[in-house]
DNA sequence: ATTGGGGCCCGTCAATCGGA
DNA sequence: TCCGATTGACGGGCCCCAAT
């Protein structure tokens, strides 16, 4: 893949850009044309008060062994190369190094740093909205449905406690919300009541986030359901071709991991709101709600239908998958830019160090 | 007040890779 | 081989700011 390919490998402070850079071109892990001289680089930690490192090496240091020469004698493995540079071989590397070739991702690259190199740096926490969401469901309208170009939203919650066995709907009356970017989806809360009589409809407004929140975890776990994504393309004028009008795709995530998809039955007023839908656990859907996965599609227009739908999942997905991405691309530049800041500091402190020993040097050649 | 540029974010498409 | 995940590239919209 290209991009980030060859870059993540300038992360765990190399010793020799050339052997790093150009992975392919040793085509492993190991170069080729190492020699067997191997030394044997020691940091150890000096008696110089306020200096935050300090490493006696010829070898710029990691993060971790910065962090590691701080307290205790760290041992280095490196080999020399046939023009004399220097490479570190330690096994660590050569697993990462490995891993790196196979594919390059953001995750995976911060994850290893943060665990192999820099506690301090923390983790790309995996699937958090989906860990968050073990005591709340979220449906979301996109905005692009919205006729009526205003932002709406429900954050009154309603003190009533939901029955137990029954998935709790929350909802309010919109509230005016500050003007937010093109792409926001006005996120709000609410609560309310769940009934599962097929006749009580909620009215909320697109383009709006509406949380259903279960009155215990045990309740979610139980009925299979953690997350809810709604997604309406039935009237909106962007994504009025690939669904049949009236439809919603629900996603939610079951307690195993895995992603369902229902639709429901919506319609939109023209001033954006929808009139009505019902969201109920997959064991118990009603008539009106069917599975993404129907059978028996015979008809052309079933066909169009299904295929629509098909492309607005795909959509729905690759829209969460980039906007995961480029989360994991921002926390993977922070991180860089924190890299860059340890290791300029490094360099400072060891210029300073470097300059006192000359001083040092200097000075007890004069008096010899 | 208008305008143009830069930055940021988003959605979508396409390519690639890894696992089943 | 197929499918899902990941990510670069592209285009578009919005916001901010400086210049006019």
């Amino acid at each position: 893949m290209p991009g980030f390919g060859g870059k993540q490998l300038e992360m765990d402070g190399s010793i020799d850009d050339k052997s790093e850079d150009s992975p392919s071109s040793s085509g492993s892990s190991q170069p080729q044309n190492l020699s067997t001289v191997v030394h044997t680089i020691t940091a150890v930690p000096t008696a110089i008060p306020n200096q935050p490192v300090q490493v006696q090496s010829v070898i710029q240091p990691t993060q971790q062994s910065v962090i590691q020469a701080a307290g205790q004698i760290q041992t280095v493995q490196v080999e020399e190369d046939g023009e004399g540079h220097l490479v570190r071989t330690d096994p660590d590397i050569e697993k990462r190094r490995e891993i790196l070739s196979r594919r390059p991702s953001y995750r995976k690259i911060l994850n290893e740093l943060s665990s192999a190199e820099a506690p301090g740096i923390a983790k790309i926490e995996e699937d958090k909205e989906e860990e968050a969401a073990i005591t709340s469901i979220q449906t979301t309208i996109p905005s692009y449905v919205q006729t009526s170009g205003q932002y709406g939203g429900y954050c009154i919650k309603e003190p009533t406690e939901p029955p137990s066995h029954q998935l709790p709907i929350i909802y309010g009356p919109p509230v005016p919300l500050p003007p937010a970017r093109m792409q926001d989806s006005s996120k709000v809360r609410g609560i309310g009541d769940a009934s599962q009589d097929s006749s009580s409809y909620k009215k909320v407004t697109a383009g709006q986030t509406i949380q259903i929140a279960a009155a215990n975890q045990n309740e979610l776990t139980t009925q299979g359901l953690q997350t809810i994504t709604m997604t309406n393309a039935g009237q909106g004028a962007v994504t009025a071709a690939a669904m049949p009008a009236g439809t919603t795709i629900v996603q939610y995530t079951q307690g195993d991991g895995s992603q369902q998809f229902v639709t429901v039955p919506v319609s939109i007023s023209p001033a954006g709101e929808v009139q009505a839908y019902q969201i109920r656990a997959p064991s118990s859907l009603p008539a009106g709600v069917v599975m993404a996965t129907p059978t028996g599609i015979t008809s052309p227009q079933q066909l169009a239908e299904e295929s629509a739908r098909k492309r607005e999942l795909r959509l729905m997905k690759n829209r969460e998958a980039a906007r995961e991405c480029r989360r994991r691309k921002k926390e993977y530049v922070k991180c860089l830019e924190t890299r860059v800041a340890v290791l300029e500091q490094q360099n400072k402190t060891l210029i300073e160090e470097l300059k006192s020993l000359k001083e040092l040097y200097c000075h007890k050649a004069e008096t010899e």
